[in-house]
Parts: structure tokens; C-alpha cells; sequence
RNA sequence: GCGACUGUGGUGAAGUUGGUCAACACACUGGAUUGUGGCUCCAGCAUUUCGUGGGUUCGAGUCCCAUCAGUCGCCCCA
């Protein structure tokens, strides 16, 4: 019997974890640096905080990981955004905390699709919730944030699209005229959009199947449902965009596929040509009414996501690499009949603070040579019998390859000395 | 959920129109006087086994079916 991973899952193994822990550490530098604080929530929910009224996304209604316990039903969470927001209303941040809150998360999300290259079925998400305030710089902010996470992992080929959806009445007042425009036309599209139709008229615009269809590009377009205030909110994003250096290009058809969003929404997609059908590394967008739908206060709130697993991909391709592994920096070797001295030296090693690895198992001196020589150890203890006899050990430094016999209470300090070197 | 392709040891892989021993390389383990390694040399290394389970055949890694997994595209989305 041999057993693998579930489909879609896959093991990070000892090789990989470096660049993940330092992919990590430049995330949360950022958000120190932008003064985000993490917000860590479990990893399932209620069903009902994901599965929402009126939700036509496919992610929640045919992607979701959900089981019943006794009366209970639960969903492992396909994304970070109202797990943060539920918990934002549960403990009334709203009422205790200056606004904007500003927090971020980072763990392991779900969803049952086909796997493919940067789509898994459990994948990592790190994800950032501006929460208060509805202010056009803080939209720019937002993005600026995401895109100094990609800068730091070396990513250049990238392209940030955004795109308005305006507020309530506006987009209303766009659904309506979206709906009259494409009822006389349903027999031209797709089955999906039959479905759309009815449910989210706006997802007609993105979708794939229909995209050179004619009656698409003869649609109304959004730009001219906007509201005059809704206009300018959007004016002001690009403003603070433009003022921030941040190149964008504005794309009417990005509508976005989670229900929630109002006003500014956003994809930051990679342009290698590498990079695979699953080229978005992070997307989001403004919600104004999420915060109230969990019981809070009407209150706006801003957010993305970033897929780690898809950054870390593109960071490689364009080259990125964390900073060398660390080894053993020394190597203890027994030689004779020395019982455990070599783990006891190892071990008084490692109080000092020196990265100590020791033979423990009975094998020839070449071999444990060898063993040494892999580690990359750059000193060499060689623990003998006779030599212990006398409270001595040898210190072989590797670099200079020169050997000294050396008292055992002298041993860290000479072997600080080697390594300062 | 749909379509296409792929699946041989720890790794990279060779395996011809189905025919005795599953090549080769790397890695690994042991040895060439357990007291000094990194080179070299020698030996071992896929327990009837070629993702798994069936079938065709005198005979299948090579053909057929199913199943699992991966990759690519669609869909979806981060």
C-alpha cells in the first residue's frame, strides 16, 4: 500500500520552506512597514459566513469544501475576506479601534477545482483588509502595498488592471441597462451567460467564451452609468495611483467574480508568457457592504489577496532566490572508543551558539568524513580517544585546512575564532 | 465539470513491429590496514517488477478497458 497526497495537495518540502520562510518575513515586513497587524481566524466557518444570499459566484456554490457535524454544517474557507470581516464585527472593532483597521492574514485556503499549474486545491493565501473608511487614497495605498510585496520578490513583468464598478445606484442603474441590452440577444451567447443573465448580468462582460462575440463589444459601457460621484472616487484612485508611480491600464470588461465589490477593483496579472492560464498574482477591490451584512455598522472596506504559491512561482522565474540555506557550521566526529563525549561537546556547543551537528551512529572515520563534507561544516571536531584522555580535542579548520589540538575548555572560543574568520 | 497529453528504481532516463537476464548515468550504501575525508578503483542497489486494477495473448513495460495522479487548454480564481 502506497499512499500520496489528495489531489491537488502537495507537500513543501525541506528544500523549498527557506524561500517560503523568507517570501514570508518580506510579507510581513511590508505590512509592518505599512503598519498592518495580522489577524489570524479559523481555518473553517459557519458555511453561511462564505455561502451568502444572492451569491452567484462559482467558488461559493460548486467549489466549496463544506461537511455537516451533527446539525451543523461548515466549510473549510475558500478565501480570507469575511472570515477577517466576521471576526472584525463579532469583537465590535468598529467601536474599539481607530479606523481604518488595517489587518492582514496569511494560511491555507480551499477550493475543489481542477488543479492546475497555480491552482491547487489547498493553496496560501496572504491577503490584506482595509476596513472603515471609504477614501480613494486609501484604494491607491492598498495597491501600492501589494505591489512592494512583488517588488521586494524581484517581480517586474506585471500588469495592473482596475476598473470601477461604482456605487449602488450606479451600478443598478448599469445592471438594468445591461439586462434590456442582452435579453434580445440571449440566443447569441453561451449557456453560462444564460445563467448570468439573470444572476450578474455584469459577468457577461468577462466572460471567456463569449469574448469575441459582437454583441459583447456593442454593450453599454459602465463609464457611462457612473454617477457623478462615483466618477470622481474613481478620478481620485487614478490620481493617487499616477502620483505613486504605479502604472495601470484601465479595463472596463474587469468585473471581478466575488459578489461583494463596489467601486474600485482591481488584477495584478503576470505578462510572462510562462506564467500559464492562472496568471493573476493578486486581486481585490472595494466592499461596502460586507461589514454591515455581518452585523456591524455600514461601513466600506478595501482588500486583496495574493497567491503564494503563484508569487513565489513568478519570483522564480524571473530569477528570485533566498538567501543561502544555513549549515552546520561545525562537526563533531568520534574516533575510538568514545561513548557519548562527541554528543556532550556537540551539545556545549550549541549552548555557546554555534550550530553543532554530530555523528551519532557507529560508522567508519572516512564515512563520517564524508558525512562532515556534505554538512558543509566549516570546522571539524575530531573527538579522540586518546587525545580525550588528555581533556584535548582536534579542531580541523576547514578553509585553511590546518589541525590543532585544542584543551576542551578552550574548544568554543577557538572555534569562534575560526568562524569570525 | 469538459477536452488533450503523460505516468519505468531515490533522481534523470533507455526500452525497437509484444518474445529469455529491465540499458546507461547520477545519487546512495559498503570496501580498498575505523586514527584523518573530498580524487580513483571495486562491490551492492527496481524482493516476479514498469502509477494501480482488470482483460487480450503461448508470452505485455510495450495492445485494450477502467481507475488514480500530474501537466496543458476550457471553466473558475489568488
Amino acid at each position: 500500500m502506497s499512499y500520496q497526497t489528495p489531489r491537488g495537495t502537495y507537500d513543501i518540502l525541506p528544500e523549498e520552506t527557506a524561500d517560503w520562510q523568507r517570501m514570508e518575513e518580506i510579507i510581513r515586513e511590508v505590512c509592518r512597514l505599512y503598519r498592518y497587524s495580522e489577524i489570524r481566524t479559523p481555518i473553517f466557518e459557519d458555511t453561511s459566513v462564505f455561502k451568502r444570499e444572492n451569491d452567484s459566484s462559482d467558488m461559493v456554490n460548486k467549489e466549496m469544501y463544506t461537511f455537516a457535524m451533527g446539525h451543523d454544517s461548515y466549510t473549510l474557507r475558500p478565501e480570507g475576506t469575511a472570515g477577517v470581516i466576521r471576526a472584525f464585527d463579532q469583537h465590535k472593532f468598529y467601536g474599539s479601534m481607530e479606523m481604518p483597521a488595517k489587518l492582514y492574514y496569511m494560511g491555507p485556503m480551499f477550493r475543489h477545482e481542477r488543479p492546475q499549474k497555480g491552482r491547487q486545491r489547498q493553496f496560501t493565501q496572504f491577503g490584506v483588509e482595509n476596513i472603515g473608511v471609504s477614501s480613494p487614497e486609501i484604494d491607491a495605498e492598498t495597491i501600492a502595498l501589494g505591489c512592494s510585496i512583488l517588488r521586494r520578490m524581484e517581480i517586474s513583468s506585471i500588469r495592473v488592471c482596475i476598473n470601477t464598478l461604482g456605487d449602488d445606484s450606479s451600478r443598478a442603474a448599469y445592471r438594468t441597462a445591461l439586462k434590456e441590452y442582452f435579453t434580445p440577444h440571449i440566443d447569441c451567447l453561451c449557456p453560462d451567460c444564460h445563467r448570468r443573465l439573470e444572476q450578474n448580468p455584469l459577468r457577461i462582460l468577462d466572460c471567456k467564451a463569449d469574448a469575441d462575440n459582437p454583441v459583447l463589444k456593442g454593450a453599454p459601457s459602465l463609464a457611462d452609468y457612473l454617477n457623478e460621484e462615483s466618477r470622481t472616487y474613481f478620478e481620485r484612485v487614478l490620481k493617487a495611483l499616477d502620483d505613486l508611480g504605479i502604472a495601470y491600464e484601465i479595463d472596463d470588461r474587469l468585473v471581478r467574480g466575488l459578489d461583494y465589490y463596489t467601486h474600485t477593483v482591481f488584477e495584478v496579472k503576470s505578462t510572462r508568457p510562462d506564467s500559464g492560464a492562472q496568471a493573476t498574482v493578486f486581486a481585490g477591490g472595494r466592499y461596502d457592504h460586507l461589514v454591515e451584512y455581518f452585523g456591524g455598522p455600514q461601513m466600506s472596506g478595501m482588500g486583496f489577496a495574493i497567491g503564494l504559491e503563484r508569487l513565489l512561482n513568478l519570483a522564480k522565474d524571473e530569477g528570485w532566490k533566498s538567501q543561502s540555506a544555513s549549515c552546520a557550521r561545525v562537526y563533531v566526529i568520534g574516533l575510538g572508543n568514545v561513548g557519548s563525549a562527541p554528543l556532550r561537546i556537540a551539545e556545549e556547543l550549541r549552548g555557546c551558539g554555534i550550530s553543532a551537528e554530530v555523528n551519532l551512529i557507529p560508522r567508519s572515520l572516512k564515512a563520517q568524513f564524508k558525512s562532515a563534507d556534505r554538512s558543509g561544516a566549516d570546522v571539524i571536531v575530531i573527538a579522540g580517544e586518546s587525545e580525550l584522555a588528555e581533556g584535548k580535542v582536534n579542531v580541523k579548520d576547514r578553509k585553511a585546512n590546518e589541525q590543532t589540538a585544542v584543551r576542551l575548555e578552550d574548544l568554543s572560543s577557538r572555534i569562534k575564532e575560526i568562524l569570525s574568520k
